[in-house]
DNA sequence: GCAAAAGTGTTAACTGTACACCCATGT
DNA sequence: ACATGGGTGTACAGTTAACACTTTTGC
């Protein structure tokens, strides 16, 4: 067996992939992914994913609750899931680093302070970002866009409770593309993802029914469409 | 910046999930996972995953490669693909090691040769494993399992070409329950997963009209039901 | 009453499962 | 001819998309 001299050993960090969905000024929503800018070498002034080392006695997912929590002040994660490690050599030019990506869910309700040079920027059009970011983050947003499709993880990225059409914003910003209410809500419910709480939204003012208002059933991830073809 | 000296880093290995389907005596085919024999502690005697330190200029994925080709001589790999990274501080009870798994498929007709402490533990009733190889090994199954059901992934398992009948047993002992020949053709024709190469396997000798063999389209991973819910 | 927004009913297309039936070969 | 295994036709059930229609509110 080697001695332990011999073993490489590496630098090995946690990066974040934050998203949230943002209330853009035209009433129109966003999926957007939490960034800062860097200020030097590699990549100044290029965008970069949250992101630290990983400590002596902590778990990997322990590492991205902790850094969000200290750096960017952000404890409302609803959901946290690990994503993918990248491990080419020379993705940081400086120096050899192996990052493993995890993919977080915060509410559109959630307002936490984020630092100055830290933003929420629509994943749609990203900016130049350092390392392979920009590739993480098409990483994860596929892997959003699929587990919406399969599972409850909406309840990652909606508030408490919410109406019909406000879920629907949801989840056409997440998808990219129109999501029809009525659809959205027939198949959540018969999947026993969502569910009516008795209550009604305020009224909007402008007249129109008040919309009901529904709760994810749990808001804990689970397989509501296994998708099993060739089932016993 | 942090000098380099007061950063932690870690040993960090690959680990390999290699499933190949094994005909047993009984005819019945059985998904079976290679593994090897520990000689020493920590987990003298338990079985564990091929795995091995990752060199200082290499890929995670280039390092799965180079042990199992040449720690186990493993060069027929048909597909590959990293699993999850493991971090838990203590499941190296000597030193901490975080670990990144690959799943990877070995066509059945494969006869690698292997060293005389490895050999293809059937998934269904594993020995005692080393590390936390058993969750692993769970972690890999499950998707397997739900990656034949919307992809392609059978490629990785069957050898070239099949008969529908050779197919279903491969589809059967990697799901771990009966699969109809019948609907397996339909729905993979269906999907353009398989097609006819327009040629018959040999007589089985006990008569029956002679099976067709068939191929896969592409020996590539393909998402050929991507089952998004809420399409455009 | 009328506009606006929410929610329901209905239909059509598609997919997978089950099962009966036909096909090609060896003995 | 007949047994044996391979392949096809057809019917049924479940799921989703599309769209017309009804309900409930503000003005």
């Amino acid at each position: 067996m080697s001695r332990s001299s011999e073993v490489p050993v590496f630098r090995h960090e946690a990066l974040a992939v934050v998203f949230k969905i943002i209330r853009a000024d035209d009433a129109a929503s966003v999926l957007s992914v939490l960034a800062w800018q860097r200020a030097r070498d590699p990549f100044a002034d290029a965008w970069a994913l949250p992101s630290g080392p990983v400590n002596e006695d902590e778990t990997l997912g322990a590492c991205v609750a902790r850094h969000l929590a200290t750096k960017v002040d952000l404890t409302e994660i609803a959901h946290l899931e690990q994503l993918e490690t990248r491990s080419d050599p020379h993705r940081d030019p400086f120096r050899r680093t192996i990052a493993t990506a995890y993919l977080g869910l915060v509410p559109s309700t959630a307002e936490p302070h984020l630092p100055d040079n830290a933003a929420w920027i629509p994943v749609a059009d990203l900016p130049t970002m350092a390392f392979d970011h920009a590739s993480v983050v098409a990483s994860a947003t596929e892997r959003l866009q699929r587990k919406l499709s399969y599972s409850n993880l909406g309840f990652g990225l909606a508030p408490a409770t919410f109406t019909i059409a406000q879920l629907r914003d949801i989840y056409s910003a997440a998808l990219g593309h129109e999501v029809s209410a009525t659809n959205l809500q027939r198949v959540l419910q018969r999947r026993g993802q969502i569910e009516a709480t008795g209550e009604s939204a305020p009224s909007s003012g402008s007249g129109g029914r008040p919309a009901a208002l529904y709760r994810f059933s749990t808001r804990a991830l689970a397989i509501t469409d296994p998708f099993a073809t060739f089932k016993p």
